[in-house]
DNA sequence: AGCACGCCGACT
DNA sequence: GTCGGCGTGCTC
C-alpha cells in the first residue's frame, strides 16, 4: 500500500520548490514527523506536513519514496506547524525554510543511527519535592500585579523601571504555571543571553527543585550539540522552563503555558536575516495558537511582556485594551502616575537626571567640568562611575589636515575607525582592516590626526584628566573599558564584569553593551557623553531607541539602596530643550510615549500604519534601485490585489549606501490595512522573481522583503 | 540552496 | 592532453 504525503524542506521560496513537495511512503506517516527524503542527488531533512489521498496531481513516477523516519522523536504538533505556516506566510518565506530554520542545525547532519544513540542518553531525573527554599518576600505591588495578571486572559505588559522587581514577577508567574500543571512548560525570552548571565542563574536557582535538565537555554551561543540536546529536552517536554533568545519562540514546546518576553521593546527580537520575524509578535500569536490547540481541560497560554520603556506598538495595544497593562508604578516618577507628595517615594532608587548644556561649556571639551567634578567626588567616596559612549575604537575618522584625506573604507561608504591599540584602521561594516599609514596616503603629509572620539580615546582622555586624583586608599584611579573590542574572547565579558563587581574599577567606560541588563551594585553615577546623534536621525524610531537606551543606562545607577539617594545620571547635549530629555529627567515614559504616539498618528506611521521594506543589493545603485522600481511598476501595471491601499515610496539608497562593495537600496511600502499589505506582498512575490530574471537585473546580488521593519 | 552538466583557459 | 572557472538548469 502506498501513502502519499506533502513534506516541507529547506528550499528557497522560488521556482518550483517553494511549496511542500509530494513523496510516497509504505507506511502511514503522521503530520509533524521528522523525515529524511531524497532530493536530487542528496538526502535532506524534512517535516511531514499533511497526508494526501493521492499523488495530488503530480505524475506518479515523479514522486519518490521517503528515505527514513527519525525514530524516537514524537511528531511536531499542530500548533507548531500552524505557527510555522503563519510565520512563513506573514514574513513572505517558504514554510520549509521557516520550519527547518527552527530546528536545531545538527538534526540535519545526524544520521538516523547517530540520532537514536543521542536519544538513548537519558538524563537521570532527580526532581525533589522541596520547592520552598527561602523565597524573597513579595512587595504589595508585586503581589497585586500578579493577582491582576492571573485574573485576566489578554497578553499583559508589565511596565516597570529597572530595579522595580519585574524579574521576581516573572519567576512567580512561571512558578505558578509550573506548579499548577506537572507537564506545563514556560518560555522566557531575553534579548541577548550573554548579556544576562545573572538572569539565567537566577532562574536556574529558583527552579533547581524541579530536577536536572528541567531549565534549559536556547540561543545561538550554544555549541551545536548543546543546542540539539536542549531542543530535544524542550520537544520531549522534559524541559519545563526554556530560557532563550528570539529563536526560542519557534522551538517545539508541546505543553507551553506561559511566554515571558523581557525587555520586549528591544530591537534584537527582530530577526534581520532569512525570515525576518519579530519574536515578540510571534510570542503573542503563538500563545493564542497554544491555547486554541490545548483542548478544553487545559488552562490557556498567557504572554507576559515586560519593559521600562515599552515599544509603542505594545503601549498602543494597552491603550485600546488589546493588552492588559500592569504597572509597577512605585518607581515610575511621572507626575501622571504619582501625586507630588509621592514624588520622593516614586523616584526612590532612580537617579537624578542632570542635563549638561554643551553650548555653555568650554569649546571642544569632551567631559564638561561639572561632570568631571562629579566623577572626582565619586572616586573620593570610593564609588563607581559608568561613562557611556556609543562608539568603539579610538576615533571614528582619521584625517589629513593638509589635503583633506579621510580614512574612507575602499569597500563601503563609511569611514574606517582608528583603533590605537593595534594601530589599525578598521571598517565596522565590512571588517576590512589595515595598519595605520605613517603619512597621508594621498599627499604624503605626516600630519594625519584622529577626528572625534570613541571609547578607547575616552578612556585615555579620562586617564589624563584623573591622573592627579587619588582614591580614598591613596592609590591611583582605576579605569576600565568594556566594549566589543575588549570582550572578543570567550569569557572576557564575564571576567571584566566580575572585576567591576569586585570593586576593582573606579570608572568604567563602555558602549551600549554596558547600558543593558547588568546589575551593578556600586555605581552611583552614569554619564552619556554624546547621545545627540540619534536625535535628528532619518529613522523615525531613533529617538525612541535613544530614550530607552538612556533609561536603561540610568537604571544602572544606584541599584544598591544605600547609595540610591545620591545617584545621578548625567546627559551631555547641545539640545537641552529637546523634549526627550525633559521626559528622561522625570523618568516619565508615559509622557514621552504619548507625544510620540500623537506624532505617529498625525503622520500615519506605525503603530497606526503597517509597513514593509523591499531591499536590494547590487554592484551599482542604478541596478539595485532599478529592480525596486521595475518591481513596483509591474505590480501597479498588473493591478495586484491590495495595491490600491498600499503606498509605495520611491526607491532610495540606504544611509550607508555601500557595504563590502555592494550598493544597497530600499523601497518603503505602507498601508493602513495590514490585510491589504499582506495580500499585496503575497501576490507580489512571484512578480519579484520574474523581475529578477530579466536580463538587466541578472547581476542583482540579493533582494529581501522585511515585514514590519524596525529601522528605516 | 545544492549539485549536476557544460563548454573555454593555464598547468601537473 | 586534464583541472577548474562559474553560467544554466533541475530537484517531489
Amino acid at each position: 500500500m502506498t501513502f502519499w504525503l506533502n513534506v516541507v524542506l529547506a528550499t528557497p521560496a522560488h521556482s518550483a520548490l517553494a511549496g511542500p513537495l509530494t513523496y510516497k511512503s509504505d507506511t502511514e506517516i503522521a503530520p509533524g514527523t521528522l523525515l529524511r527524503v531524497p532530493l536530487g542527488k542528496r538526502e535532506v531533512l524534512a517535516v511531514a506536513w499533511e497526508n494526501l489521498p493521492d499523488s495530488g496531481g503530480l505524475p506518479e513516477d515523479k514522486a519518490r519514496q521517503i528515505s527514513a523516519v527519525l525514530e524516537g522523536l514524537s511528531p511536531l504538533n499542530t500548533s507548531w506547524r500552524k505557527l510555522t505556516s503563519f510565520t512563513a506566510a506573514y514574513y513572505q518565506r517558504s514554510p520549509g525554510e521557516v520550519a527547518l530554520a527552527a530546528l536545531p542545525p545538527q538534526l540535519r547532519e545526524l544520521s538516523t543511527l547517530q540520532l537514536a544513540r543521542r536519544l538513548k542518553r537519558k538524563t537521570a531525573d532527580t526532581s525533589s519535592t522541596d520547592s520552598s527554599a527561602d523565597l524573597p518576600e513579595l512587595s504589595p505591588q508585586q503581589a497585586s500585579v500578579l493577582a491582576d495578571f492571573q485574573a485576566d486572559t489578554r497578553p499583559a505588559l508589565l511596565f516597570g523601571a529597572t530595579g522595580s522587581g519585574k524579574t521576581e514577577v516573572y519567576l512567580r508567574a512561571a512558578a505558578r504555571v509550573l506548579a499548577l500543571d506537572p507537564d506545563a512548560q514556560v518560555l522566557v525570552m531575553v534579548p541577548e543571553i550573554n548579556l544576562t548571565p545573572q538572569l539565567q542563574s537566577r532562574f536556574e536557582a529558583r527552579f533547581a527543585h524541579l530536577g536536572r535538565e528541567r531549565v534549559v537555554a536556547l540561543h545561538s551561543g550554544l555549541t551545536p550539540a548543546q543546542r540539539l540536546k536542549n531542543w530535544l529536552a524542550a520537544h520531549s517536554g522534559q524541559a519545563r522552563l526554556i530560557l532563550g533568545t528570539r529563536m526560542a519562540v519557534l522551538a517545539s514546546m508541546p505543553r507551553l503555558r506561559l511566554i515571558v518576553v523581557d525587555e520586549e521593546h528591544d530591537p534584537s527580537y527582530k530577526q534581520q536575516e532569512g525570515a525576518r520575524y519579530s519574536a515578540r509578535d510571534l510570542a503573542i500569536y503563538r500563545a493564542r495558537l497554544e491555547a486554541e490547540y490545548a483542548g478544553s481541560d487545559q488552562t490557556a497560554c498567557r504572554v507576559l511582556l515586560g519593559s521600562a520603556t515599552p515599544s509603542l506598538e505594545s503601549w498602543q495595544a494597552c491603550k485600546v485594551g488589546r493588552y492588559q497593562r500592569l504597572d509597577m508604578a512605585e518607581r515610575i516618577g511621572s507626575t501622571a502616575t504619582a501625586a507630588p507628595s509621592d514624588q520622593t517615594k516614586a523616584n526612590a532608587g532612580l537617579p537624578t537626571v542632570r542635563g549638561v548644556d554643551m553650548n555653555h561649556q568650554p569649546k571642544r571639551c569632551v567631559i564638561a567640568p561639572p561632570l568631571l567634578e562629579a566623577i572626582v567626588q565619586r572616586i573620593a567616596r570610593g564609588e563607581q562611575s559608568l561613562i557611556f559612549l556609543n562608539r568603539r575604537g579610538y576615533a571614528p575618522v582619521l584625517a589629513c589636515h593638509d589635503c583633506g584625506w579621510k580614512s574612507e573604507c575602499p569597500h563601503c561608504s563609511a569611514y574606517r575607525v582608528f583603533h590605537k591599540i593595534d594601530r589599525s584602521l578598521r571598517c565596522h561594516h565590512c571588517g576590512f582592516a589595515e595598519r595605520v599609514p605613517h603619512a597621508c596616503p594621498a599627499c604624503g603629509n605626516l600630519d594625519i590626526a584622529p577626528v572625534g572620539r570613541g571609547t578607547e580615546r575616552l578612556e585615555e582622555h579620562l586617564a589624563e584628566l584623573l591622573a592627579g586624583v587619588t582614591r580614598p586608599d591613596g592609590g591611583p584611579v582605576r579605569i576600565a573599558r568594556i566594549d566589543a573590542d575588549t570582550t572578543r574572547l570567550k569569557g572576557a565579558l564575564e571576567a571584566q564584569l566580575a572585576g567591576v563587581h569586585a570593586g576593582q574599577v573606579d570608572v568604567l567606560v563602555g558602549t551600549q553593551m554596558i547600558a543593558k541588563g547588568h546589575d551593578f551594585r556600586h555605581i552611583t553615577l552614569v554619564a552619556a557623553i554624546n547621545p545627540d546623534s540619534s536625535l535628528f536621525s532619518s529613522d523615525f524610531r531613533a529617538s525612541e531607541r535613544l530614550f530607552s537606551l538612556l533609561m536603561q543606562a540610568a537604571g544602572r545607577a544606584g541599584r544598591d539602596a544605600k547609595h540610591s539617594a545620591a545617584s545621578q545620571m548625567w546627559v551631555q547635549t547641545f539640545y537641552p530643550t529637546h523634549p526627550l530629555f525633559g521626559a528622561l529627567k522625570n523618568h516619565d515614559y508615559p509622557a514621552f510615549a504619548e507625544q510620540l504616539l500623537e506624532e505617529r498618528q498625525a503622520a500615519s506611521m506605525p503603530p497606526f500604519a503597517y509597513s514593509a521594506l523591499l531591499r536590494a543589493d547590487a554592484k551599482t545603485q542604478e541596478i539595485a534601485q532599478g529592480f525596486l522600481t521595475a518591481a513596483i511598476k509591474a505590480a501597479i501595471d498588473q493591478q495586484l490585489p491590495g495595491h490600491a491601499q498600499v503606498t509605495a515610496y520611491p526607491a532610495v539608497p540606504l544611509t550607508i549606501q555601500r557595504v563590502a562593495n555592494q550598493e544597497r537600496a530600499q523601497m518603503l511600502l505602507e498601508s493602513d490595512s495590514r490585510v491589504a499589505l499582506q495580500r499585496f506582498l503575497a501576490a507580489w512575490q512571484p512578480l519579484l522573481f520574474e523581475t529578477r530574471r530579466q536580463a538587466e537585473f541578472k547581476s542583482l546580488t540579493r533582494w529581501a522583503i522585511d515585514v514590519d521593519p524596525i529601522a528605516i
